[in-house]
DNA sequence: TTAGCCTTGATA
DNA sequence: TATCAAGGCTAA
């Protein structure tokens, strides 16, 4: 029943923020938020914003503006074809098996968190000077936006006026969350859910005050080589949508500072570890949809999330700052950029040393002028060696991405080598297939050989 | 109009 | 047969 979900989950409801009481219209939300949605498309009602069309849609504010909370519902990724045309009750519809493997991969995010202690929240910074204002206001006052090219009617893209009520700063602190725009390499956006044809008609989704309706590039636009394998196109398409990751991370960080007492509210390490919880979460969703990597066993799963989400963790963040390219700031997930010099005031000792030391790395990958195409590539030939000489599953990406500064060496041979950057791209079938097989022995040797 | 509770009915 | 996500009902 809609009453006794998972309360353990501690999900709250993406829209605004109240109890969940079960998957409604593709996701999770409350009883309210799956009633509203409902009587908008089954009425087919036009709401208008008196304000900016930016409106704080919370537990406490939702009815303030429909128009806003409506393009909430759609922005965190409410589906209008779940809304039945002939109104016919009961039964279940095609989303069952999507609700299945959410609740899968939530259940799955719980053990990771509980095998790993992945509590980073808790964790003090180990040499932090004593914070007495423990709002994110004054705590983070060097970010701002980058980029005008996101939508400014987009729920997710914040006016100024919006700063004032915002949980997260003020204007005169600078603080704005204005988000990012979409990064050049982050466009490879799927958007499987446009596949399905509402019932309703699409004016919601076309319109353009819709974030759903917002254009993406669907080609890959770099340099050579030309002639790229369909498997690393497949894997660079497995790539989440960073609008939807940048508009789920924050609202999800709006509304834990929201819940909280003046008292209470996070200091900057405090938001950054959230930042770092919620960014593993997404990451746990894309390896799950990763070539391959979907079509393990759960349980296989888990032991490779379990060894190497970490690593994973501190790639994103190296290669969002690759693509990001400034030497003096961060480009943080929710497409915010903050200043290094407060990151170095303001974080702690501890989260500065990781950021400097992250942003060493991030130089060598940029002087070296990596191409996703190459990284991915580079990453499914090494597979196909570390699998193929049955080194164990669970490591070969920890070898990979820990070692990047290695790795960057490494890349420059290759990049060097022409005869090897030659034969590759001219070799692709072959490559394809040594990878394949390379998978299937590894995965069939490291099963053998009892790991699992 | 909202939101909490109830009924329905396909699916596992 | 139990589950649960749809739509329906209705007090506030």
């Amino acid at each position: 029943m809609d009453y006794t979900y998972d309360e353990d989950l501690e999900e709250l409801c993406p829209v605004c923020g109240d109890k969940v009481s079960g998957y409604h219209y593709g996701l999770l939300t409350c009883e309210s938020c799956k009633g509203f949605f409902k009587r908008t498309v089954q009425n087919n009602k036009r709401y208008t914003c008196t304000e900016n069309q930016n409106c704080k849609i919370d537990k406490t504010q939702r009815k303030r503006c429909p128009f806003c909370r409506f393009q909430k519902c759609l922005t965190v990724g409410m589906r209008l074809e779940a809304v039945r045309a002939d109104r016919m009750r009961g039964g279940r519809n095609k989303f069952g098996p999507m609700y299945k493997r959410d609740r899968a991969l939530k259940q799955q995010k719980k053990a990771l968190i509980r095998a790993n202690g992945f509590k980073i929240e808790t964790t003090p910074p180990m040499v932090s000077p004593p914070q007495t204002d423990y709002s994110l206001s004054s705590s983070i006052h060097g970010i701002h936006p980058v980029s005008k090219s996101m939508p400014l009617s987009t729920p997710t893209s914040m006016t100024p006026t919006d700063y004032d009520r915002s949980p997260y700063g003020t204007p005169s602190l600078g603080m704005s969350m204005q988000n990012h725009g979409p990064l050049p390499a982050y466009q490879y956006t799927s958007f499987s859910s446009r596949a399905i044809k509402s019932e309703y008609p699409d004016h919601y989704t076309s319109s353009p005050d819709s974030l759903t309706g917002y254009p993406y590039p669907d080609t890959y636009q770099t340099s050579s080589p030309t002639n790229v394998p369909q498997l690393i196109l497949e894997f660079l398409r497995c790539d989440p949508d960073e609008l939807q990751v940048q508009s789920k991370i924050l609202n999800y960080l709006q509304q834990e500072q929201a819940s909280r007492s003046k008292h209470e509210k996070l200091n900057t390490f405090g938001i950054m570890c959230r930042m770092a919880d919620q960014t593993l979460f997404s990451i746990v969703e894309w390896a799950r949809s990763c070539v391959f990597f979907k079509e393990l066993k759960v349980g296989d799963q888990m032991k490779l999330l379990h060894n190497c989400w970490s690593e994973l963790l501190v790639l994103d963040h190296i290669y969002r700052q690759v693509l990001h390219g400034k030497d003096n700031s961060l480009l943080l997930v929710t497409g915010q950029e903050i200043e290094l010099s407060t990151v170095e005031t303001q974080a702690g000792a501890t989260l500065n040393s990781l950021v400097l030391r992250a942003q060493e790395l991030v130089r060598k990958l940029q002087s070296l002028q990596v191409d996703r195409r190459e990284v991915a590539f580079f990453l499914l030939t090494l597979s196909v060696v570390f699998l193929a000489l049955e080194i164990s599953v669970c490591h070969f990406v920890f070898c990979f991405f820990f070692a990047v500064h290695k790795i960057t060496f490494s890349i420059w041979l290759w990049r060097s080598n022409v005869f090897f950057n030659k034969w590759a791209w001219q070799h692709v079938d072959l490559i394809n297939s040594l990878f394949v097989h390379g998978v299937q022995l590894g995965i069939l040797g490291w099963r053998l050989r009892g790991s699992i």
